[in-house]
RNA sequence: GCCCGGAUGGUGAAAUCGGUAGACACGCAGGACUUAAAAUCCUGUUGACAGUAAUGUCAGUGCGGGUUCGAGCCCCGCUCCGGGCACCA
């Protein structure tokens, strides 16, 4: 009998399918665990090498977690809400619900070949109304929402109404964008409307202008995505920022709670240093400056408030409310036209250009408040709407930005601190004397931070502040393919919420947006007036939304009455591992975070933190392959093509643009000569025939070269490895054992297929240690020898560590190691064997059952089988050889008895005269015994 | 630009506690079996030098410094590559 890794593999998927071995009971006497893929967004290009990579190691770990008897909530679905569905509508026509169900039922197709352990019948897909409708709940739960900052957690709108009624703005404390104040009188006579922008004010979901990426010449919003150097990538239009009215989240009032779970939860440092960025708290104070007329109040956040001596001018972000009101007469017209000019960048671009230092003056005036002088009022891109209070102090002296913006607009500069006890000091450092700064004179920045908070306190016009750089989440979307609001707008405007769930998205067959910017939704007036004469909200919710809580309805995915029991949260709490990729570290993770800590405000789910632990496979990466094309036609009109070689001849890489080439039409791919040859330009041509008139420039071995580079697998590269050839090739245990041998799980790395036959290699020699090449049965039942023992409880220590610290592909080198010395070993022992199977079924589901049924078992591994425990007992050694070293050199090595190495030195049994040969007379200073190792003698 | 990672033979990598660098594989070279090829098996495989050989010596973990008896690992300064930067998911 032969191994056929496809007749086996065919034959335990149809057995797991019809004994639902992976079906997961929602109660069991066994401790619960919880293992979570980030589920897929399921794309028209398939399921590539890159997916699975995540989903082999939490099958794994899943496999590995049932085997040592616990209840494994293994589950999967689709993140099924997105732009490239609607965007491929928009192209063919297709609606985006037909061709994200292609789209599932393909990736279902290719994950049920890689053997994975889901209980496919709890999965979920973000776009089933079934699902939405409670995405849609959980947003109403916010919108009747505020946070409560005395009681640190959510309430009930109610409960600020009934504040506002009794005592006004002034006993509430609660987060809010922006300060109002008014008596309980003033509520009352307050109007509807009134009252609903006052609530707007303080709701976890409300409604405010948030600017949207416009391009009028293509006619809609676009994603950061989809702009490249300001333009739109397609067609390459100007794009500006445009306001418009849009729900957004105030994930700011979770700031800190999200920055103090990050202690609770088992993440790797580098993610949570990135989160804790992306929270962004400073301290600080925040302050006001009055308008010279004294008519306004410039509101402005400083980390530095020691160096309000050195304020020289300010800075508002082009979008502050003040900006037209300070504008004098003389200089309208700069600042008319540095605002045209700031319309066109977008806030990636005003973050990244820093080069360019650009403003104008707003020929206003603010009073300093402690030394009563002029500071000039400006207006600059640096100076970011959506951060602090869109406002800055400007202390060219101490902050680099302040600096390059006075040298470069002739500005003043005041030195207040000074650094030159400190040689190594930059600029902006917290560190040095404060001068020319009154009662702050002589005081270190440290101890001068706190006094002149106390001093502005004092004074009335400022207090201690802490500023988050996290903002508010903008949480509408111009877009058909996602959750409709369950939101209308009455005929006073007056928001309403739509309680009949789901709202449903209609039906439709134009998925362009309308000409003035809003979802296609708004055409459907069918569907927009709703029957009680209302107007529905037509934006959509973002990605985001359904992905901020899947993993608690597939604790309860069927519940028809609630997103989730209260029975089935408090069996399975949270989820114990969550793999995926580190892309999400601050946009997901961030959102389900803040997510999760509402519904536990509500008392809706029992922890704080949905997440104890996750751990971020790496990117699978492809080749990407691209020709210079000439960017201007020959005089002929024909399009011109130039071997990446030959390009200086024609202008340099200026002169050209890239285009992707499928990688299998590549001579070479990846590598420094990488080509087209002539065949590969046949290829091209019958893929492009709109080039079929080109010229081609070849270099003189008549190749086009290319440009080869590691990147993204996309469909957008040509570059998508689908790992379904793989698997009818060699099986898909083969398949997972490769993945999990090609690299550290963390790591990005390039595909590459060149290294799998060691893995085929492995399992035909591990089938042979049961079956002869003539198919004889040579599994034996005698005791196993010490040595093979050995080897086998060295093996199971080291796969029970790499696996507990996810280093899946030092395990698969220890089976294969392993398998080598069984077979040196001769060795055929049942006991040996059974360990080696069980080792490996977490690894190769498939073949361990086809091995542990021709072992004797009924029933499958993963119901009668457990992870085998290792015995220590089995790998002592008598004794071991030591070297010794002198300050590091070997000089000799001495044979001592395991573990008793320190009492060796201790009772000098060393031989000294030795010792005292190789160190020529020196003192020993110290004596360092290495566990294991040595034992290093330092003169 | 800012934030977070990474860099070890021809290649993927191992060395998870600062302690014998290169485990385990791929590839390559040589050999066995074979009419031949495939498959399979065996041997070798960081580099330089010395030696008939066993082996020995020195150098070596992107670059330049530092700490330490000892650094792939820790510290400082770079280079290159990857990920993220709030509407891709």
């Amino acid at each position: 009998m032969e191994y056929r890794p496809q007749e086996i593999e065919e034959k335990w998927r149809s057995y797991w399918k019809e004994n639902k071995t992976y079906q997961t009971p929602t109660t069991s006497d066994k401790p619960k665990y919880y293992v979570l893929d980030m589920f897929p967004y399921p794309s028209g290009a398939g399921l590539h090498v890159g997916h699975p990579l995540g989903y082999i190691a939490s099958d794994i770990f899943a496999r590995y977690k049932r085997l040592s008897g616990f209840n494994v909530l293994h589950p999967m679905g689709y993140d099924a809400f997105g732009l490239p569905a609607e965007q491929y509508a928009i192209q063919t026509g297709v609606h985006p619900a037909a061709s994200t169900a292609e789209n599932v039922g393909r990736y279902r197709q290719q994950l049920d070949k890689l053997g994975f352990s889901y209980d496919w019948d709890r999965s979920v897909n973000t776009s089933s109304p079934e699902y939405y409708k409670w995405t849609q709940q959980i947003f109403i739960w916010l919108f009747d929402h505020y946070y409560d900052t005395a009681a640190d957690k959510a309430l009930p709108i109610t409960e600020l109404i009934r504040q506002f009624e009794e005592k006004g703005s002034a006993a509430v404390a609660a987060a809010h964008s922006h300060e109002e104040h008014f008596s309980a009188a003033d509520w009352q006579g307050f109007s509807a409307q009134e009252k609903e922008e006052v609530l707007m004010n303080y709701r976890l979901a409300y409604r405010k202008v948030g600017y949207v990426n416009w391009c009028e010449e293509l006619g809609t919003v676009l994603a950061n995505d989809e702009i490249k150097d300001g333009r739109s990538e397609r067609g390459g239009f100007p794009v500006v920022q445009k306001p418009m009215m849009q729900w957004a989240l105030r994930i700011t009032a979770y700031a800190q709670r999200l920055l103090d779970g990050l202690e609770t939860v088992d993440f790797s440092e580098a993610l949570k240093t990135q989160q804790r960025n992306w929270i962004g708290r400073s301290e600080g104070a925040e302050l006001f400056f009055l308008t010279e007329n004294k008519a306004d109040k410039i509101e402005v956040f400083t980390t530095r408030p020691d160096t309000l001596f050195g304020v020289s001018f300010m800075v508002l972000a082009p979008e502050h409310e003040l900006v037209q009101k300070l504008t004098t007469a003389e200089q309208k017209e700069e600042i008319e036209a540095y605002l045209h000019y700031v319309e066109g960048r977008s806030e990636r671009d005003r973050m990244m250009d820093v080069k360019t230092i650009s403003g104008a003056f707003t020929g206003s005036y603010a009073i300093h408040p402690f030394t009563g002088k002029k500071v000039p009022i400006w207006i600059s891109e640096y100076v970011l709407a959506g951060y602090g209070t869109g406002a800055i102090m400007a202390v060219p002296s101490d902050d680099e930005r302040d600096q390059r913006f006075a040298q470069h607009f002739g500005l003043d500069i005041l030195p207040v601190v000074d650094q030159s006890d400190y040689p190594h000091a930059e600029v902006g450092q917290k560190i040095g004397k404060l001068i020319n700064s009154d009662f702050l004179n002589g005081l270190e920045v440290k101890a001068a931070i706190p006094k002149a908070i106390e001093k502005l306190e004092a004074l009335n016009i400022g207090q201690r502040k802490v500023n988050f750089r996290l903002h508010d989440a903008n949480f509408s979307r111009q877009r058909y393919w996602g959750e409709p609001f369950p939101i209308s707008y009455d005929a006073e405007g007056l928001t309403q919420v739509e309680t009949a769930l789901p709202v449903e998205l209609p039906e439709l067959d134009n998925f362009q947006p309308t000409a003035d910017g809003h979802s296609p939704l708004a055409r459907v007036e069918s569907w927009v007036n709703t029957p009680e004469g209302r107007k529905r909200e037509t934006d959509t919710m973002p990605g985001f939304a359904g992905s901020s809580w899947y993993f608690l309805r597939y604790m309860d995915p069927q519940n028809e009455n609630a997103p989730f029991s209260e029975e089935a949260v408090n069996y399975w709490q949270d989820v114990d591992l969550y793999l995926g990729g580190a892309e999400h570290a601050v946009g997901h993770l961030m959102y389900s975070r803040f997510w999760h800590k509402f519904l536990y405000d509500l008392g809706k789910v029992p922890s704080q933190e949905p997440y104890k632990k996750l751990v971020n496979q790496g990117m699978i990466q492809g080749i990407i392959e691209q020709i210079y094309m000439l960017k201007e036609k020959n005089e002929a009109g024909q399009t011109v093509f130039v071997s990446a070689d030959r390009i200086a001849e024609y202008g340099g890489e200026e002169a050209f643009a890239l285009l992707p080439v499928h990688i299998d039409f590549v001579s070479n791919y990846g590598q420094e000569d990488s080509h087209l040859d002539q065949e590969g330009v046949a290829k091209f041509l019958a893929w492009r025939p709109s080039y079929a008139n080109a010229e081609f420039i070849y270099n003189e071995a008549e190749q086009l070269v290319t440009d080869s580079e590691i990147g993204k697998m996309s469909k957008r590269y040509y570059n998508v490895v689908n790992p379904d050839d793989m698997v009818a090739l060699y099986g898909s245990d083969c398949f997972r054992l490769y993945e999990m041998f090609l690299g550290p799980l963390e790591d990005s790395k390039p595909w590459n297929t060149s290294g799998i036959s060691g893995v085929a290699k492995f399992l035909r020699r591990l089938w042979l240690l049961f079956y002869s090449p003539e198919g004889e049965w040579l599994v034996q039942k005698e005791t196993p020898t010490a040595k093979e023992r050995k080897a086998l409880h060295h093996c199971i220590k080291q796969v029970q560590q790499g696996l507990e610290s996810f280093s899946l592909n030092t395990c698969v080198s220890d089976f294969m190691k392993l398998s080598n010395e069984l077979r040196d070993l001769n060795c055929h022992k049942a006991e040996i064997l059974e360990g080696f199977v069980l080792l490996l079924a977490p690894f190769a589901p498939h073949l361990a059952e086809e091995l542990w049924q021709a072992l004797g078992h009924q029933e499958s591994v993963f119901k009668t089988g457990a992870f085998p425990s290792f015995n220590p007992a089995y790998l002592v050694e008598d004794s071991i050889v030591y070297p010794v070293c002198v300050n590091g050199k070997k000089r000799a090595a001495i044979e001592l008895a395991n573990g008793l190495a320190q009492e060796a030195i201790k009772e000098q049994a060393l031989a000294l005269e030795d010792i005292q040969k190789w160190i020529e007379g020196k003192t020993i200073r110290k004596v360092i015994v290495v566990p294991k190792r040595m034992v290093n003698i330092v003169v």
